[in-house]
DNA sequence: GCCTGAAGTTGAACGCGTTCAAGACAGGTC
DNA sequence: GACCTGTCTTGAACGCGTTCAACTTCAGGC
């Protein structure tokens, strides 16, 4: 019953209890304890001062018993992962549900995501270390982690979708997955942010919107139609 | 005589010998020995599988000599990096006597950049990782890293200044940054490339390249004035 | 009630990066 | 020669992430 994918999903494999109750089976709560022994304990400490023993001891386990429920230490991460990008939707829905406008809905959503983030930016640093490495399932851009990036890409298309925004047709297919490739800039932005409650990226964020939206919008000028398909034809020959 | 700064440069407090010849010391020797060996066995083996005992071994030293001229592991590194960035200011040294045209200048250095890191993909993936950590000296954005960042950003300006192009006099004194910072852009991509021979990375150089030399030259252009100085104010917003 | 096999659990052991007290080796001074 | 003093060198030891053979628990079939 070992859960590699990054996405989470739990796909429960239950023992049918007689009603369709909770249906926590013996090992689920030893890996939700587990889980959450660690979280606390990275938390108090920083990732790299804790230790497997130390979460295995906390959580009255034996260290070999964590390993039975997660891969490695990293692993641990991906659930930090799959946790952050849901609330950050909880987080973006009210704004996407008030707003029209383009550049309000992409403001609104990149300071969501900073606002769930801000509270683990100590850890989320050794966090992005191994998210960075390429061969790492961690990565954002490995194919195990293709489940929460569609899922982000989505909330990128629907910051799109739901504003009154007018875009080049050619532009409008790709303009997700670029929006989505901003989030993650800014993202590298804010683990390397060291000013006092990262406010440096929310400047950041206040003032590339503006700017962003002003591209998209200039993209149907006749001046600029050539730069737009030079964009789009970088695009298509990057995909193969 | 520890180095402990990313430059490497020797600093050299030499024992003056008699004339004033290579003046290599004692130890310099041995931390020479020490270095070539962890090249070859990086190369060889990858990052990951050369443990600090077989270099000290294949070198013919103990692990804790090993450690007195490398505070870690990751430090070997360092070494890597300063001589990417002079191999790589050598292989760019033909382009930027030959061409004025930015574009070419622009295309060329880029080039001339992935030429000499290919030999590494492999294992500079995963010395990508440490470098990565925002924490890690070894970061190209760290303090530490000041000096060889400085040079490569140099090397930016010098495509700029001996170019024909006309860019905004506002702009200007930015570009360099901004290239620098597309360089690293491009160094990510192609970290992250598993194209044989990276070719993906030399597609997106060659499309990228002749995007920025329309924007940059767009930049002087009316409609695209107030984007120049937005894309200039932002900047200095960031810097403080 | 007993058996079986899957699920869950254990902790000693391995290999790694790193540290450090102790020693070896100069070159200079008298 | 004896002596220092700073540079260099050693290898055992530490703490860590991780593995694995052995053990326990328990539901279901007979």
């Amino acid at each position: 019953m070992r859960r590699d994918t990054v996405t989470g999903m739990t796909d429960q494999t239950v023992p049918t209890t007689a009603a369709g109750e909770a249906a926590t089976s013996r090992g689920e709560q030893t890996r939700q304890l587990i889980l959450e022994t660690a979280m606390r304990l990275f938390r108090e400490r920083g990732y790299a001062r804790t230790t497997m023993r130390a979460i295995a001891a906390e959580a009255g386990v034996a260290v070999g018993n964590a390993y039975y429920y997660f891969q490695s230490k990293e692993h641990l991460i991906q659930e930090f992962y799959a946790r952050t990008e849901r609330e950050h939707r909880t987080a973006a829905q009210p704004v996407l549900e008030r707003e029209t406008d383009f550049a309000a809905r992409l403001a609104g959503v990149l300071h969501a995501a900073i606002d769930v983030l801000t509270p683990s930016h100590d850890f989320a640093a050794t966090f992005f270390k191994t998210a960075a490495e390429p061969t790492s399932p961690l990565s954002p851009f490995s194919p195990e982690s293709s489940g929460p990036r569609n899922a982000a890409i989505d909330l990128y298309a629907e910051v799109l979708t739901g504003s009154t925004a007018k875009v080049d047709p050619e532009l409008r297919p790709h303009l997700p997955e670029l929006l989505w490739l901003a989030y993650m800039g800014v993202v590298l932005f804010w683990v390397y942010d060291r000013s006092p409650g990262q406010a440096r990226t929310r400047q950041l964020i206040d003032g590339a919107v503006p700017l962003v939206d002003r591209l998209v919008k200039l993209s149907r000028l006749r001046v600029l139609r050539p730069v737009t398909q030079q964009v789009v034809s970088l695009i298509h020959t990057l995909r193969h």
